[in-house]
DNA sequence: ATAACATATGAATATATGTTCATGGATAGA
DNA sequence: TCTATCCATGAACATATATTCATATGTTAT
């Protein structure tokens, strides 16, 4: 994967069309800009995390809560949480011997409400 | 991964507030739900996925040019297009010995956007 | 102090995933 | 016809990922 593509050689198949040439040049996403869109987006690509962050859409919950609500063990649960607090997706609060977790980015939020409007109703 | 969670057994951490336990019934998401958007998503994942995607976002490349602009094989290219293709987030015209791609999926469309104005502006 | 509870974590494991390599098929051009 | 070009595909491989298991930590209750 080279890092830099060379851009100028590009021929639009079949036609040497300038305008083409700069239509791809700039749809093209840099690697940077990819690996952070493909970071927020692998987040929302498990089934278990996708279930574990619409409970948390509407309000924080804590651990136990969650794993009564969603049948996964509290292994997996907790593995999970620690995926998503790494990306700064959630934030947690300690309150005896419960932690409570939060969605903590509107990116995913949004992203997320947007991807079910989707899949819900075709 | 129990297929069938007991809700009704949901104790929201120190309250037993029915209001808390139908919070967390309603925004629960279902399996089947869970797994489509897992799979939408999953096509979202990966930098390389995400920059032949923006290469698709406003009109159709041939595969010969995709593989000009990324600088990635043509083997990977064409993997990546068929793994789009088994989604039905692309769709291809075979034209000579060109086979020219396009989105054929507009959720991908708008989460993709979405995703990239989040992403670039912070 | 002891037991029960809530959560976190490391190791192990099984599976999924992305790429390369080698090759095959189809089409265009000489 | 022969060759070059464009694209697809199966196998192999290396890496990533999600879960389980065992265990550790801290908190509350008795």
């Amino acid at each position: 994967m080279t890092d830099a593509p060379i851009l100028q050689d590009i021929t639009v198949c079949g036609s040497e069309d300038e305008a083409e040439i700069e239509s791809l040049h700039n749809a093209l996403i840099d690697t940077p800009t990819a690996n952070r869109l493909a970071e927020i987006f692998k987040a929302l690509s498990d089934p278990s995390r996708l279930r574990l962050i619409s409970l948390l859409m509407e309000h924080e919950v804590c651990v136990h809560s969650l794993e009564m609500a969603v049948g996964m063990s509290q292994s997996a649960i907790s593995h999970q949480l620690r995926y998503l607090r790494q990306l700064n997706l959630v934030r947690f609060r300690k309150e005896g011997r419960h932690v409570y977790y939060a969605l903590d980015d509107d990116h995913v939020r949004e992203l997320f409400a947007q991807g079910l409007l989707h899949v819900e109703h075709g």
